[in-house]
DNA sequence: CATGAATGAGAGTTCATTCAT
DNA sequence: GATGAATGAACTCTCATTCAT
């Protein structure tokens, strides 16, 4: 694995390599959760996501590789408990796409389906933008406009 | 292996298994454009989307493992030539978007951008109605509209 | 591990370490009941028991390594099956046992304690053997003596 | 590791975990040895071995662990200077044994082969015990008169 | 050309041993 | 001394790849 401990480091305090990865998955949402310092509380729902978009990109463009491990962990079914501790950030898109949807048709759609929405589109203009530096704030701003218009409709 | 042939055989056709892995990208691509045989070349771009949208669906929940193959390969750098030979669909998933954003500001993005979009929306979507089979026509419908919205701002 | 194989190779045949382990006992097992092949069934139980002695004693000197696999493998605790097919071999030592402990007070003991109080016999006439190599014969002598009068008090 | 001692404590006294598992042996047939406080020393050779016998039983069906630790250690070679210095146990079974078979053809054996005897049979009696509890009170006679057969011929 | 037993590099894990505190 | 976190050699096991048949 990668530098910087022994071999055998690791498994004085993970007994298991999944055992590692999911801490590790923890810590990345922790860590993100960091980020969102000046959260935009009382603010419109637009602003609230548009805050907690430009975070997870900076974060995304800042940290790839982390980004893959999240996504890699994700897909590889060894996640049980990641409700466990729903990372802070969560609650915070739960509730602005829930603000948003208000009124529409969406809002009789399954909550989480909406938070996937938008984090599957953020990942998809992470690696985009990885791929495509040049066109890294159009896709920025174009990737949220999408978001808000599939969730509000406008 | 998984079926038919013994385990020698595949590197009589395949240098590698990474090269075994890329066809098998490949084939799998082609079997979706397979499943464009009612393509509804004159129609609205809506109707053109929607279709491609149940039938990427449809494969995917009908194909799960195979879907988790296709996105492992995307997301392990293995798939340089991807392009290469761009599936038919994707042709015209370019074409549908490119005519579905006519008119409003993400005319000017990357047209690919909003394939990826499109992609990216329609892998989660399996995915959760893979997760919850309950909710699936709902998402099959919510999801579509997301994207629709997406596009046009409507 | 010995050498022969290469390290890989082992699991072509069986799934674990442990697996291994149990089968290679079995082996030694039948290799042992192969040896059998003069055994005096007709005889008395004394020239029978005598048989077994000195077939065990002469394998055991000729094989020692096996042997210590054993007796490692008994006391590691990875021998649940070990009754399974219990050896050709054991049932006649049972027999021959209960046969000569006919009209004692022995005969009212678990038979298996007797057969376990022979191989115990056994093993360390062996083990001392391999380190007394001047005094073998002698000990085979005696040692059978010592397992005829435990059974019979003559 | 078990108890008391930090993991590191123990190479300040030993330097190896071998000497320390050697140590540990010296310690156990110390132990024992201390366990014959009412070694009936006037007595018959047979009242002074069924002490022996009893005491081992007790000792060995009380701390079975140490038991099985002292096994492995035997046979593992790692015991070079077992000899070194003979237990105060060793030397009573020796004279024991080697008054009881005054006068018979086991005379001219020996001596440590007789009791090697005792001990193969004592051991295997409390393994055979631990695994029967129900025939405990039996085998310790039966063993018993059986180590004496085996001794006398009687 | 197909086959599958054999291979060995590499990943995961254990544990005796070291050493800075 | 005593401590226990860190170490790395050695072990078990996996899997892509080779090659004699």
């Amino acid at each position: 694995m990668e530098a910087g401990v022994a071999e055998g480091t690791l498994f004085t305090y993970f007994k298991t390599k999944d055992e590692l990865m999911v801490e590790l998955y923890r810590e990345l949402r922790m860590e993100f959760s960091r980020h969102l310092t000046d959260f935009p509380h009382g603010e419109s729902a637009r602003s609230r996501l548009r805050y907690i978009w430009d975070q997870y990109l900076k974060l995304g463009a800042a940290h790839p590789e982390q980004l893959k491990v999240l996504s890699q962990l994700r897909s590889s079914g060894k996640l049980f408990k990641e409700n466990e501790t729903p990372a802070p950030a969560f609650a915070e898109v739960m509730k602005a796409t829930h603000d948003a949807v208000q009124g529409n048709e969406l809002e009789d759609g399954p909550p989480e389906y909406l938070v996937l929405m938008m984090r599957a589109q953020a990942e998809m203009t992470i690696e985009y933008i990885l791929a495509h530096p040049e066109n890294a704030e159009m896709c920025r701003e174009l990737g949220f406009k999408m978001v808000w218009s599939a969730l509000t409709g406008k």
